[in-house]
DNA sequence: AAATTTACATGACTTGTATCAAATTTTAGT
DNA sequence: ACTAAAATTTGATACAAGTCATGTAAATTT
């Protein structure tokens, strides 16, 4: 659905994030501009008022639900939306954004993105289109955090990063263990007894935060069972 | 948003369910037809191919993800859409809907439904509202059941039922006992212990299925604290 | 009214996971 | 390279919640 060059609001090509062509000139110029953040640091700010929408162009970003002094990560992202949830619900921002790596961000003012919508009915439908496969993913981690024990919800994501973000068997996790282990809901002491386990049966090697999945079937199979 | 009165594609007054008006005539007319089902009927079932979204006119529906036998209850609907969320997944329903009560559903064909967005832009905008508050309260249920323990999810079950479900303080359950556990993501029995223990408590009174808050304070501060 | 099913309650026991408390390794700064 | 801080591993213990077993009450059917 999107292209994967890079959101080209930017490049001044308009709207490159979409595959398709929109009538152009547009009847509204959408207001944007481009922040780059280093590893570490805040994007959004749940709960503070935020005026954009975003589209990220490179770098990794991981979104979370914050409850009291803990938090529940929601998902990872390299390139895409971010804030089309919020955009008619209240100004203040649902979630957490937290940049994984050094991250270059188009940001969109909200008002005149929504403008660009009414004025633009493929615009719109497009959107819904990302919010949709947003949701679904949604759907799976509800059954990951509320239907899975503790090596089920790990083995998820595991497979999650290995397949979604990183496209390959091995790969260099942007997280900690605590970070892991909140993403499964565990604590992190969990997080690591359970990784050791899977190293010690051969499933997974671990070297710091590179992963190498070595039984996939297996893997797969604790998804399932556990 | 959304006005209170029926779904008025049904009655042939144009988009009732919505609260502007839209150009009329629309270039295309959108395909619909009313249905009735009886209490315990499944509407729409997980992994079927469902050509329809709907919209609830009258009674109540739960949405639940399946995972093999289990059951997660995402949220109960008296009045509102069903199925925007799959519309651009694939065409399996991503979640089984069931009819708590009789009610009466307009089923709406897909196809014809996003036609008439790509050609009405405030009808696209005004789905994306829809969407947006589902998702907000979707991110609700994730903290109360990845955040809260026990007692804490029964609070906001109940809390919820109460506030958005029945608007009142005194209400009739449309679920029974092991469904407010599947709600809570809890065994059915722990859901009787803590039941039971609020009814000690003198926090809630609870007689078959009709429910009383009697300490609104206290099951808030449960939910907040555990 | 009796029988059957369904819903709910409760006690005993088990288990997964959190918590607390070190010990050890890795990472980053000087 | 050395030190300090952070991250991770590991063990002991506590506890929430699941499971199993059984009992009771309410609702349906016969």
């Amino acid at each position: 659905m999107f292209s994967d060059s890079n959101c080209a609001i930017c490049e001044r090509k308009q709207y490159c994030f979409l595959d398709f062509e929109l009538p152009n000139p547009l009847s509204q110029e959408i207001e944007h501009y481009e922040m780059s953040y280093e590893k570490g640091e805040t994007i959004f700010k749940q709960g503070t008022i935020v005026p954009h929408i975003a589209y990220v162009k490179s770098g990794m970003i991981k979104v979370s639900l914050e409850y009291g002094s803990r938090k529940q990560p929601l998902c990872i992202e390299k390139e895409g939306f971010i804030g089309l949830e919020s955009m008619y619900n209240d100004k203040f921002s649902q979630y957490s954004v937290l940049a994984l790596t050094d991250v270059k961000i188009c940001l969109i003012e909200i008002e005149s993105f929504k403008s660009a919508m009414r004025e633009n009915a493929l615009l719109a439908v497009k959107i819904i289109e990302n919010i949709n496969i947003r949701t679904k993913h949604l759907y799976e981690r509800i059954i990951t955090l509320t239907q899975k024990q503790g090596p089920g919800r790990v083995a998820d994501v595991i497979i999650c990063l290995s397949e979604r973000i990183f496209k390959s068997d091995t790969f260099c996790s942007p997280c900690t263990r605590k970070e892991m282990a909140e993403m499964c809901s565990l604590s992190f002491e969990s997080m690591s007894r359970i990784l050791k386990e899977f190293k010690e049966e051969g499933i997974i090697d671990l070297d710091g935060k590179n992963v190498h999945i070595i039984k996939k079937k297996e893997l797969e199979l604790i998804s399932r069972v556990s």
